[in-house]
DNA sequence: TTTCGCACCGGCAAGGTTGCCGGTAAGGTT
DNA sequence: AACCTTACCGGCAACCTTGCCGGTGCGAAA
């Protein structure tokens, strides 16, 4: 016995059906009491028979939520990648379903998608904010309704919420104490743009890297730029025609770690000989460049369903989880780049 | 003057404050015919004043349309992810929210997400299959339900519906008579699994090349496995151990040449002169090792665009637009792998 | 016999929006 | 004076589901 009708069963056809009420029906679906054993069973058995399914719509507008997360991210790229999988994963387990934003790293656009996500009535929203964003106000409107944010990755003290993050000083650290053990002297950073509070943090890492180490800070070795791999490349030309030039460079990001190796072969330069060169992801594309380039690696995936728990935790109890704040940590991955002597 | 509660302005509560009816309110917004220039003002400002925004939920619910469009895609690599950017901003332009899903090239996390979106009651799929897919019952639920379907990327005989692709015969084409033109004469296929139309119309570009050039196929040139580096890896590795071994490789994806960039490496052989190799989709990884690999491009973000706009026409007129498939061309790039000559 | 408790069920309203229809008053037409 | 048009507006139902409350009938206890 198939559905008699092109529009999907609703619980009024199996109401009509049964001469039973609505409620009734609603109440034996829902495995809730006040309903005889008999009738359940003809309920049950007729609602599979016309293969019934709850409208999530109706649903939601009755319960005033609609198991959907609002994801808002600047880019897909291979961290972000890794990190939506994550957080789809815990998500569909949890019975939520994601809506992912890219903002392209635009200020104009993350207005934009939060303004669409808060129409589409999301429950929530996980959020990694873009580079050029300063000012939060749009943001501002989420918490105005009461909607539990978690933000992710890219952090920043202007929007408080339970966050998740890699230890980017720890990273930083790493990458700047690992060039000095291997005898580099001056050690130059690219990082990125300076309201970036993910960049600051590599960035206070590689200077408490240097004063572990009694090296004085050079401020003329510290770069800002664009997050991006042309930027990099010309920051890193410049870098070169310094008079008395780096002998090492950190880059905040593979992207810039690429940027920086394509101008340090054109200058002709030789890795990790004439100059030592470590970035940061860990993006596979840093094992296969030649030379293979040292990496601070980020446990995006794992990063992604940690934002995503943290989430649904928030979620159920919306007040008391609020200054929580999840750190992972950082590992580095020594590669040609930056490996004068063996370890 | 602000809102005067927690929950978010309805048409009720403005009807209330200006004591005329819901209707007229709704009429007013929807710059509807039938309400005075006076009250229309009047409504306007004081929606703008409680800063009113209408209910997706109960729109949907009326109009039995969510505005938004399920996207499901294998995973979300350097490709994929373009043509999500693609969708995204045509679905945006258009009133569309995207909810994107991956199946991880898993048929069970496929039939899930399909189950999921169609509960979501989206609007209607735009979808590229997963390599393990090799039965389709789960895709005709959603044909059964009338929604619209566009597929894009990997098309398949199995799923008749609108489809945007590339021309990827035309890209094994060029791909391999680019190979023959370099002089090369055993040329060998890492194609991926055999279900794949994608792969078979790639080795089908290749096979007519071999033919317009007179060149007899050998079968035992032509390796299926998965599309993956690792597996690219070990399949190189078994082709450069033949007595009679390939002059080159022409793999089906970039992933699989890098697999293969590995193999010949190890072996000790050089490109482009011991051997040639060619990759598909012009990651940007290719121009990045050493030697940098040739490629098929393929318009990645543009296709995203076209298949989300192909599935608005054919949302808006549903029987028309049935057969239509726009197939984007492929461009091949040339680099250091397959360049014996200069060109 | 009355009262109570129990098991089961139906009606109504609400959630926010729109489409359809009917209604009113003012003005114009025959 | 009777009728029609026009411009505007309100009521009701519907979309689908659930929560609350108010039943009904029956058996058991007082």
């Amino acid at each position: 016995m198939v559905n008699y009708t092109d529009n999907p069963a609703t619980i009024k056809d199996i109401a009509k059906r049964l001469n039973i009420s609505l409620s009734t029906v609603s109440r034996a679906l829902r495995n809730a009491p006040d309903v005889s054993e008999e009738t359940r069973q003809a309920v049950l058995s007729l609602s599979q028979e016309l293969n019934y399914q709850p409208n999530r719509l109706a649903l939601s507008l009755r319960q005033n939520q609609t198991h959907t997360i609002g994801v808002i991210i600047p880019n897909l790229d291979y961290v972000l990648s890794q990190m939506v999988r994550g957080i789809d994963e815990v998500a569909l387990e949890a019975g939520y379903t994601v809506m992912v934003c890219q903002s392209n790293e635009s200020f104009g656009r993350e207005i934009l998608n939060t303004q669409r996500l808060l129409e589409s009535l999301v429950d929530g929203f996980i959020i990694s904010v873009s580079s050029e964003t300063k000012s939060f106000e749009h943001f501002k409107k989420i918490q105005d309704r009461n909607l539990p944010v978690v933000v992710f990755d890219r952090i920043t003290p202007h929007l408080p919420a339970p966050s998740v993050r890699l230890d980017n000083q720890a990273g930083g650290f790493m990458a700047t104490e690992h060039l000095i053990e291997q005898g580099y002297k001056r050690i130059a950073v690219l990082a990125g743009p300076d309201n970036l509070g993910i960049s600051n943090s590599r960035l206070d890492g590689y200077k408490s890297a240097l004063k572990k180490h009694k090296i004085k800070l050079d401020p003329d070795l510290i770069l800002h730029c664009d997050f991006n791999q042309d930027y990099a490349y010309y920051a890193t030309q410049e870098l070169l025609a310094m008079k008395k030039r780096p002998d090492a460079i950190f880059t905040i990001s593979d992207r810039m770690a690429i940027g920086a190796m394509l101008a340090i072969k054109k200058k002709g330069l030789q890795m990790p000989t004439d100059i030592g060169l470590v970035g940061f992801n860990n993006e596979p594309v840093t094992g296969l460049v030649t030379p293979s380039i040292s990496s601070v690696e980020m446990p995006s995936f794992e990063m992604g369903k940690a934002a995503a728990k943290l989430f649904i935790e928030t979620m159920h109890n919306k007040e008391s989880a609020n200054n929580i704040e999840k750190i992972l940590p950082p590992k580095l991955i020594i590669r040609e780049s930056s490996l004068k002597f063996s370890v």
